[in-house]
DNA sequence: AGCACGCCGACT
DNA sequence: GTCGGCGTGCTC
């Protein structure tokens, strides 16, 4: 028979009187694992039925445990169903950190992106709110009766274990779990208390056994008493040789271990000092007391509308006034202000041009209508996007309702937050991966509280917790950081389109060069049947255009130089006869150049000339990089580190040498052709220093350097009036990856860094170094040609049955041992080509417009990280097919075959990088 | 995930 | 005989 007090007393008592059917909370719990990926379902208590809402954030019991976990639905049950359920233990804010909006966006993410309920839920919220669970120790009732009722040495038998159980707090579950499943107590003589606790004896005949210990476990209770609660880790420290009885306290049940969930980060307060009279009234007393420094305090609080923070006066004044009751001190919420002491300008809407207006217009009357619509806004650079972002957001504001900026990382500078920060003043909040989590804490909560209007920060901005929204932009579409490369492996873009659907708010795509699958999605006419092999795009866009440029400079000329004629006329170094004579002149006149190299480092790869030894990765199997400065080989996938070798380690040859060319190189070489150039390098390595990115632009913006050098983080939005060269060292090197979008990365790159020249008055120049002149991304972009290039590119796509003409599923298999994870990858493959044949799909997908193909596995394009082999497969399909379900299901069926062997299996819907 | 259970081998 | 290794199963 069950012999814990409280499971067959209060409990079914409870909801006997309860007058209406008990509320159920439907709770997604922190775990996130395949078993624990669905609700879970606990009775609401009646203290917390009426502050309790979908979304809400609250601490749960668990197993053995406790956790946090968001309430996804609230209902009621009738008891007979509710009676096995445990109840919701703390709800752990006033206000539900999630409106119901994000709630059925975390479903759709969770199915669409084949990962937890939970995973979705946790990349919506600050990670202040991340809670932590934290044990702690608190005395029992039974316990604090026994110290009440008994003075240090007299027994008072007439106190039963039975009547003091009845007061042991209910809603502690490890206690309860605890009773449950040690129903058996063993024989061993710690348990003779648990004995005890189990009512055939009273706590006293136990101690009465052990009479020596009383005094130390009183000691151990009243410490306890004192300072609870107490985490059980600090009481063993304070009490080192009562191990035994505390375990043996707890056991009984005499100390009750508590868990709760803690916020990593509270809000901040701030001590306020205010007048608690009328400032004539202060003044007189002002007048009227001696002393110094208090007259100061209340002319201090005259001259600030009576209110001031504590820190600013002095504190022993502060008290003596508060002690005659003059002044008040309390605490008040203060925000961390990131951008506190700086002043914005604030700006006028700048006068549209006729080809804005005309965007604008279109935006405003969808703005006007209450459907979602999308857009892709296709604006070559200096067309002014920015300016029709700006005045579609007021009028979106006007409306009364909020407006979301997702903007790549790079881009959110301090100068692009100028721009809204001085349009919108203080309706802007801004979400920035530099922030602290205080900071980033309290932006968040400007916008929960509704204290803004405006939130602008990176991809997980989609998720700013508003409940009006009228406009999301998104700017930069083209973005690859916009595709989140860890569980959940959301895209942006995907999840503004599904947000904005369930806001019927609008959405605006923006780009010079807009990502292949957007522009094919906006080109698709809607409302006609598509032609054979088609495919269907994801969502409905409508193109706007914007092909001038505001103030009409023209695009920058471009050069191409063939470096392969360089080789041919003996040039061997890095830098082109063309591209060495137009630095040459930039530094006679003053002006600058920006060097684009997309490979940080010294040198790509190391080889012995010898024997053909190249230095790769002990963990990764990828070729390491030489950094010249600390003379270390270093692996860019997992940072391993390693003294550069003078020998071969193979064949201890002196002819090791360092080939292929990083950042790193080009600064030396630099230095060398050009002496006392002045050269700011820019890369991952020269940037991970807080506040250096920015700090680097304004030292080149200021002059103080002649060349800009860097890989990608120097072709974003930058803008320099005396910048009037573009150099790109190597334009192909990104053209060979294994990847479909090679191509459209490379266009993208060469487009971007060439309109950073000749922005303003100057005239400007872009010369383009390849040993592919004649590839069309070459070409098309040295044309500023996006229509040509995106026409081509989609030939190149439907030919190869890639996206927009088919959409991809990449799964990766990992595990140490490279024969047992083929042989799990192989069978992975053959699974779900059986899966994908009993669901009646064809397997080619040239021939079908509904068809399904499975490629692989083959070892993954690094294949091995981390002492990890890796392995994959890419699932493509056309036509309607949902294959997110389809892997999902996949992923179910493969699980105990994964778990029993340890392979790791990883999914991306969508995949931006085919690795 | 994490925590507790159970079933094995290596010891006082 | 016990301690503790890890494999397995469960969480309203």
């Amino acid at each position: 028979m069950n012999r814990n007090p409280w499971s067959d007393n209060n409990e079914p008592r409870l909801f006997d009187e309860a007058k209406s059917l008990p509320l159920i909370a439907r709770i997604i719990v922190d775990v996130p694992s395949k078993d624990t990926n669905r609700p879970f379902d606990y009775i609401v208590p009646e203290s917390m039925s009426s502050w309790i809402e979908v979304g809400s954030r609250v601490s749960v019991p668990f197993g053995p445990r406790t956790l946090q976990g968001f309430v996804i639905e609230l209902m009621h049950g009738s008891s007979i169903e509710s009676s096995k359920l445990k109840k919701v233990q703390q709800l752990l804010d006033v206000v539900p950190p999630l409106p119901p909006d994000l709630i059925s966006l975390a479903a759709w993410m969770s199915s669409r992106y084949v990962c937890t309920y939970t995973a979705c839920l946790q990349v919506m919220i600050p990670s202040a709110l991340k809670g932590k669970s934290e044990k702690a120790v608190r005395l029992g009732a039974e316990a604090a009766a026994y110290l009440q009722q008994a003075p240090a040495s007299a027994w008072d038998e007439s106190s039963t274990s039975h009547e003091l159980h009845g007061a042991i707090d209910e809603s502690d579950s490890r206690e309860q779990y605890r009773h449950t499943r040690h129903a058996a107590a063993s024989p061993s003589e710690e348990l003779s208390g648990q004995q005890a606790v189990m009512g055939e004896e009273t706590l006293i005949g136990s101690l009465l056994r052990h009479r020596a210990d009383e005094p130390l476990l009183r000691q151990v209770w009243q410490y306890v008493q004192a300072h609870e609660p107490i985490a059980a880790n600090k009481l063993l420290e304070r009490f080192p040789h009562a191990s035994r009885l505390i375990k043996t306290s707890l056991l009984a049940g005499w100390l009750v271990e508590t868990e709760r969930i803690k916020d990593r980060i509270g809000v901040k307060k701030l001590k306020r000092v205010s007048l608690n009279l009328s400032f004539e009234e202060a003044r007189q007393h002002a007048a009227a007391i001696r002393a110094k420094r208090q007259q100061e305090v209340l002319s201090q609080l005259i001259d600030n509308q009576g209110e001031l923070p504590l820190k600013d006066l002095n504190a022993s004044a502060v008290k003596a006034l508060a002690d005659k009751g003059l002044l008040t001190i309390d605490d008040v919420e203060v925000l961390r202000d990131p951008y506190s002491g700086r002043n914005f300008k604030p700006s006028e809407p700048l006068p549209l041009t006729e080809e804005q207006q005309g965007v604008f217009d279109r935006i405003k009357e969808a703005l006007d209508c209450d459907a979602p619509q999308s857009f892709l806004l296709h604006g070559v650079t200096g067309s002014g996007k920015t300016e029709v972002y700006l005045q579609s957001i007021a009028h979106c504001l006007e409306q009364g309702k909020e407006a979301i900026v997702l903007v790549p990382e790079i881009s959110l500078t301090p100068q692009m937050v100028e721009r809204f920060k001085s349009r919108f003043g203080s309706k802007v909040a801004v979400m920035h991966s530099r922030l602290s989590q205080g900071e980033r804490y309290d932006e968040w909560r400007k916008i929960r509280e509704g204290r803004v209007q405006v939130a602008i920060g990176a991809r997980s901005a989609v998720f700013a917790p508003f409940q009006h929204i009228g406009l999301i932009i998104m700017d930069e579409e083209h973005e690859t950081s916009y595709k989140q490369e860890e569980t959940p492996r959301y895209h942006a873009r995907d999840v503004s389109i599904e947000r904005a659907r369930l806001h019927h708010a609008v959405v605006v795509l923006g780009s010079a060069t807009p990502s292949i699958e957007t522009y094919y999605s906006a080109k698709v006419k809607h409302d006609e049947p598509l032609p054979r092999g088609l495919e269907p795009p994801l969502y409905p866009l409508k193109m706007l255009s914007m092909q001038e440029r505001v103030g009409g400079r023209p695009m920058p000329p471009v050069r191409i130089v063939d470096m392969r004629e360089q080789l041919k006329i003996g040039n061997r170094s890095m830098f082109s006869g063309p591209l060495e004579q137009a630095i040459e002149e930039r530094l006679e006149r003053g002006e600058q150049t920006v060097l684009l190299l997309n490979r940080r480092g010294y040198s790509t790869f190391v080889m012995c000339r010898t024997c053909g030894y190249v230095a790769q990765c002990p963990e990764c199997d990828i070729s390491l990089t030489y950094h010249m400065k600390t003379e270390h080989l270093r692996c860019h996938y997992c940072g391993y580190t390693e003294r550069a070798p003078s020998l071969c380690p193979s064949c201890e040859s002196e002819h090791i040498r360092f080939f292929g060319t990083g950042t790193q190189k080009v600064e030396e070489q630099l230095a060398r052709r050009f002496p006392g150039i002045r050269v700011i390098r820019m890369d991952v390595d020269t940037t991970t220093e807080k506040g250096s990115h920015e700090r680097m632009l304004q030292q080149f913006r200021e002059r103080k350097a002649d060349v800009l050098l860097g890989t990608q983080m120097v072709a974003k939005g930058l803008d320099f009036p005396y910048v009037t060269l573009v150099g790109v060292i190597a334009a192909d090197s990104a053209l060979h990856m294994p990847d479909f979008r090679a191509s459209e990365k490379t266009f993208q790159l060469l487009t971007q860094v060439e309109g950073r020249a000749g922005r303003h008055h100057l005239p400007g120049e872009v010369i383009v170094q390849t040993y592919a002149p004649e590839h069309y991304s070459i070409t098309y972009a040295s044309g500023h040609d996006y229509t040509g290039f995106a026409s081509d590119e989609l030939r190149h796509r439907m030919a190869q049955m890639v996206p927009p003409f088919s959409r991809i599923a990449l799964l990766t298999m990992t595990h140490e041992q490279l024969p047992l994870l083929v042989r799990a990858a192989e069978n992975a493959a053959l699974r779900i080509k059986e899966l994908a044949e009993r669901k009646g799909y064809l397997q080619s997908l040239h021939h079908a417009t509904e068809a399904i193909d499975v490629f692989g596995p083959v070892a993954s394009p690094i294949p091995r990280i981390k002492n990890k082999y890796r392995f994959q497969c890419v699932v493509k399909c056309r036509g309607h097919i949902d294959l997110s379900a389809l892997m999902a299901e996949a992923m179910a069926t493969l699980e105990p075959m994964a778990k029993e062997q340890h392979v790791q299996f990883s999914v991306d819907i969508d995949p931006q990088m085919m690795m």
